[in-house]
DNA sequence: GGGTCGGGCTAAATCGTTTTAGCATGCTAG
DNA sequence: CTAGCATGCTAAAACGATTTAGCCCGACCC
């Protein structure tokens, strides 16, 4: 244990087992760490060393197998290259998708990423930003996270609540997405049209619904309040589940059948929701598209294998993780700049066979 | 820019912008940074410090927001309490389930993790393993990501290909699934089942189809060559999408009924292919489960959502991911203690709708 | 021949901790 | 009176890099 304290031993020989330092390399050249470190970071500095000298450094350092230590290297340049990243709940799914955006962006740009699930729980907010922040991360995402006061890092947010300064929010375009839903089925023949609002606390929700009322004016649509149903969200005392949202979805669905309003369209919130409320249709004998058209809204992965299969908003989750990303690292490189408030992203209407031509008539 | 160098200017105000250091706290009270680590620290030297002093250490943290730098205290005592996480995309289903457990099970012991995904490209596993061990993660977890040589870390990994030595497997008890896959439509009274092999470069595949071998022979079923098809995987050129494996189950679903073998169920090798066997099931005009059973694996989202819903044995995922991570702790925290080769994971036969009776005799 | 300049390097401080070794001081025991 | 021993702290050396400020030496200039 303390036979190694002192003079460092000698660590030339590979597999040596402990790792080699660049004062290792040095030594081994019987150079100074200095000029070492100099070469191998192709410092500026570095011009005033002979071509020949920094040769001799990289091989040394290849044969050796140097590799610098990442934490030293942090602590004294005071940079991480690491970002924080908050969302619900890693798993299938929306934070899945744009975390695998984000990651891609990062890993290319030579940055790493801690993540923290804080399962919806407010209060984990603040411990994980916390802990995050003792990391010495330089920047953060928040993915679908409601966060009330400001934040003491550079920030971006997928799907914010809320407007913070300083902090971009990256956000479908909901403007678009209805529009292209709506004209879709306008198209199509259908005037009565149904419409699943998302849940209070979604952040997407209320902008979705203003969307969809502005386009549907711009269309001549008119919407019938009887026609309009909000989803409850989350159940009591339990965890949010796509289960939960599919059995809303059913249980509207037929709500809607019952409430005897005519329809002959339904634009749903979600994707799952809609699957719900085509099973619901089916159940009652009404044929999807001929009697019934449903959008949905994601295009999760389920969307394509339902029978017939979902018409829906795709938001290009993988495309908002990367932009998302990209817009970080751009604050972290400069600083001062103004950064945009938001950063909205186009949404792709995927066609499949759950639309059709309405019904003659209504 | 150089107006603070020198002897370091007081940061004893709050807010003050920079972060509280140690030697802050110290000078505040007149006490040396080793007094106030010892306190902060609560180490066994620190009994000779009286417990007032120590109070007074402690209130003076408190008072001026002091945070302990992670990256000073990694470098010092060479430990990062990080892990590496390798997989193929963090955005897939299996992946993204897994690392939810692995997240749950890390955060709450105190470790964060860093992910690579590196997309199932065999040089960007060499590339990754560089990076994470230049950040001087303590241990890695490899999630369905084979490699070759050994590992220079403690490490544990999930649906492994091969044995390594040293390294933990955790995988799913491929006894226990297809016995009690086998089972349950044996009870059904099934005798001619068509099986679905998976594609050769998944590590499940082998130890799945001797399973199936086995628990047929207990069974007293005989699986028929003409039965059994193997699923090609990953198409020429593209990467692995869940659109592909739903196509194979269809095209592979049709050719099972062409080739005029008679059967009564399938055991499918996943959801997806499941499901499009379902769909070309349907469309050549047979009912499931009246004419055709069908069992699926791994319960993604859309085994639920299906019509008819698909009966299928869950992976505990989430538990998979958990135990994993709990026992790489378990390893860094024992390290000279010998580890388990494997940790089988009992998966769960989730009955739904899509298996029913034998029809009276094949 | 002395001053200057540039080339090729290095010493030492620093990043923010932890940890080992040990220094005063005062009290007690012999 | 002095050795011995707690008690309550601290100095200084790590950890492994980066970076600032120079040092030394030879060549060149006038």
């Amino acid at each position: 244990m303390s036979a190694a304290r002192g003079i460092s031993p000698p660590r030339d020989e590979p597999n040596s087992g402990k790792p080699v330092r660049l004062k290792d390399v040095a030594a081994h050249l019987g150079l100074s760490p200095t000029t070492v470190s100099l070469v191998m970071n192709r410092s500026p500095a570095a011009k005033g060393i002979p071509p020949e000298t920094q040769e001799r450094v990289r091989a040394a350092a290849e044969e050796l197998g140097y590799r610098p230590n990442f934490i030293a290297r942090s602590l004294r340049r005071q940079r991480t290259f690491a970002v924080g990243v908050l969302l619900p709940e890693i798993s299938e799914g929306y934070a899945a998708g744009v975390l695998g955006g984000i990651e891609d962006q990062l890993l290319q740009e030579g940055y790493f990423y801690l993540v923290a699930g804080h399962h919806s729980k407010p209060d984990l907010f603040d411990d994980y930003l916390q802990l995050l922040t003792e990391r010495s991360v330089e920047g953060l995402i928040l993915v679908n996270t409601p966060i009330e006061q400001a934040l003491s890092l550079p920030a971006v947010v997928v799907a914010g609540h809320r407007e913070l300064a300083g902090v971009t929010n990256v956000v479908i375009d909901h403007q678009s997405a209805a529009r292209l839903a709506l004209a879709h089925l306008a198209e199509l023949g259908h005037r009565r049209i149904a419409f699943f609002k998302g849940h209070a606390h979604s952040a997407d929700t209320e902008s979705r619904w203003q969307a969809i009322v502005g386009a549907s004016a711009d269309l001549g649509l008119e919407i019938d309040p009887r026609l309009t149903i909000q989803l409850s969200g989350e159940p009591a005392g339990e965890e949010f589940s796509p289960e939960e949202g599919y059995r809303e979805g059913h249980v509207f669905g037929r709500k809607l059948l019952e409430a005897g309003a005519p329809f002959t369209a339904l634009f749903a919130f979600n994707d799952i929701s809609a699957i719900g409320a085509m099973r619901a249709f089916s159940e009652s004998g009404l044929r999807i598209p001929d009697d019934v058209s449903v959008v949905g809204f994601d295009d999760i992965l389920s969307a394509a294998f339902q029978n017939p299969s979902l018409t829906t908003v795709r938001q290009p989750l993988h495309e908002m993780g990367r932009r998302a990303a990209a817009e970080l690292l751009r604050k972290l490189a400069a600083p001062g700049e103004e950064s945009p408030p938001a950063i909205t992203i186009e949404p792709e209407l995927v066609v499949r066979d759950s639309t059709g031509p309405a019904r003659g008539g209504g």
